[in-house]
DNA sequence: TGCGTTTTTGACAATGAAAGTCATTTGCGG
DNA sequence: CCGCAAATGACTTTCATTGTCAAAAACGCA
């Protein structure tokens, strides 16, 4: 009764795990496939979608997809469930948190009996930064 | 100082609106588009995306881009900002408002010097008739 | 440390949604 | 009824993402 086989460590994995540490604001997989290179490191375009993708499902990098439509973008993440204040501009992030929200969402659910709740919430705007 | 011209009024504009207006969940261009062929109206593929687009940047219909990715889905909407509890299973949504959510998001990205603020956020869940 | 098994990698091809092209058609104002 | 500008649609193109599969690399175990 072992759980699902932890990924190996692998020199590739390591290297993207590393660069999403030094990043603050959410990436594309070819930007940060880009980035990659630029430090020299020689991966694939589809190793990088295949880890980002592993570390999507357990919670170890958040994803998203801006309404503007595009990419999936990625971030490295905080532990426990969280929202995004990101930067239209640069997409430099904040997270935040919003317990009332979490409660508004459960109950309205309730009311209209839907089971099995989840939610997406993302606030956009200009940062200080790219405001001037 | 005419604003911008008017969409025309076209046999096909007409008929995806009016398609629209007897859906009550979300559904994807193409989806969209094959339903109009199997009600006998002849119109392109193409012509259904443009007029989706357009009518979404009128706010006629809603836009949302499903977190498990995929394609973009299309709503007729109610007037004004609102957002949706959305069946994850058959795409029944129903329409919610939550004043307190806007305020707190407002809030959030003053605290932190953003501007030009706009938020997303829909809840996800499984309807009463798909739970059974 | 050496071996065998199993996962991971990566170059390449395939998929599929969405956007661009442009000649033809069609609203619609005059 | 005319004329022009917008809309249509068959087709092409783009491009993110996924599939494929042989070769390479981890890791458990002796």
């Amino acid at each position: 009764m072992s759980g699902p086989a932890a990924p190996r460590n692998t020199r590739q994995r390591t290297a993207i795990a590393a660069l999403l540490q030094d990043l603050d604001s959410f990436h594309s997989a070819q930007t940060l496939h880009g980035m990659l290179r630029e430090r020299g490191q020689r991966l694939g375009l589809t190793t990088v979608y295949r880890t980002l993708q592993s570390l999507a499902e357990t919670g170890e990098v958040d994803v998203m997809r801006p309404p503007s439509g595009g990419e999936h973008l990625y971030r490295r993440c905080g532990e426990g469930h969280h929202h995004h204040l990101v930067c239209r501009s640069c997409g430099a992030t904040v997270e935040v948190d919003g317990p009332a929200v979490e409660r508004w969402a459960e109950k309205v659910a309730a009311e209209n009996g839907f089971s099995d709740v989840s939610h997406t919430l993302e606030i956009f705007g200009t940062c200080p930064a790219c405001s001037r």
